[in-house]
DNA sequence: TGCTAGTGTTAACTAGGACAGAACATTTAC
DNA sequence: GTAAATGTTCTGTCCTAGTTAACACTAGCA
């Protein structure tokens, strides 16, 4: 993975780019020269933590989406995919399925699509909407089974809702660790780098609402 | 609110001491002297991007999360509703709960707000984020219990998904219907005019999951 | 055609603060 | 009693965050 600090100001353009604002306006509003702020977008300069701060502020996105690499920057056609399908390298989870052009989705037991993920991890479609950047789904985590073998965290933009039909979970959103029992539920912000494991011996099956940020195509 | 950057110092600590890790190791670790960590978490000093960075990293936590006061991380049960009201004039699903600060929410089945609806419907608020036109809910419908007294069908801004947990529910959507029984899903645009009833005579309870158009940080 | 007022970029400079080093005071542990 | 941890504070250096100035460009408007 390439240095986030190195592509932090292209990061940053790409992201005011997509606010309309122009530099100059960025600069007025947190009170420093045009000129900084070009330097930073160029990587001839670095903010202070108050500026990068001010400036997350200001685009209205969480710090952490400004240390994301941006090559999804290239948009490479979706890959299609049948009912039964082995992927666990999207750029992002609510990019799992294409969005359909239905407006209108019932999916019953026996006909979801199926994503089966690293060690024993399956995601099952709920509804093929014509929305995007949203997955509606079933989750199954297999005993031991854990979001990523090498036990790093991920993180994206947007949120996610779950809810544990049953089995147990364990979940790890930043510093915090809980469990997740039949009947419990979460949500949080998904910039926040999180993990889901379980540690049980009997299988965890929870509903899950992944989306990003209403992302508005032209 | 205080300056987040303030206090980065001392949440820093904080997370650090949660760690177990001596400041001297941290320092080692990110090839900086044990006294500049030290006036990192005295605020006598701030960090560069970079070395905020590593200090993330190294401590695996989110940088938002270091600009959280401590205070801020969970979301304490709400009693600013009780936990049971009777409303159902709002103007749109979403709103029925406002929307909390907490970037994280994590509610379980014994301390989740309801709201009763008209005629034998409950929604169960099932998190309570800091996102605002989303309502993640469990739904219950009695038996003879629908939407809407008057027959009339709703329809607002937005998607709508739900997963059938037991009971049985006729949905109808625009000018289809649709019977949901247990590990049914469904998902739709709720721009079309839509109605739900319970025809049966048990109990439906579903998980439902209502959003509107805009995402914001804040 | 020229005159604005907008956009972003670069060079030269400076003041302040990010960071190092050493010496400090504690505590535990043999 | 000394050795090896811990965190803190003072003093100082050098780097860099941020400024000012001038640059080149485009779009409108007379």
């Amino acid at each position: 993975m390439t240095d986030p600090i190195a592509h932090l100001g292209s990061r940053l353009k790409e992201i005011r780019l997509k606010t309309g604002l122009s530099l100059r306006e960025i600069a007025r509003q947190l009170n420093v020269s045009p000129s900084f702020v070009s330097q930073i977008e160029n990587g001839k300069s670095q903010p202070s933590v108050a500026t990068l701060y001010a400036l997350a502020k200001l685009l209205s996105v969480p710090v952490d989406i400004l240390f994301q690499s941006s090559d999804e920057v290239i948009d490479e056609p979706k890959k299609k995919f049948q009912s039964e399908t082995n992927r666990n390298n999207f750029d992002h989870p609510t990019d799992a399925w294409d969005s359909s052009r239905a407006r209108i989705s019932a999916v019953n037991a026996n006909n979801r699509s199926v994503i089966t993920m690293d060690s024993g991890v399956t995601w099952e479609r709920l509804a093929a909407t014509a929305e995007e950047s949203v997955n509606f789904m079933e989750i199954n985590y297999a005993p031991g089974a854990e979001t990523n073998k090498s036990g790093e965290m991920i993180f994206h933009e947007g949120f996610e809702y779950g809810y544990a039909l049953e089995g147990e979970l364990e979940v790890t959103i930043g510093d915090l660790v809980l469990h997740l029992a039949t009947g419990h539920s979460i949500g949080f912000d998904s910039s926040i780098p999180h993990r889901f494991r379980n540690t049980s011996t009997s299988p965890f099956r929870g509903i899950w609402f992944v989306h990003g940020c209403n992302v508005k195509h032209s």
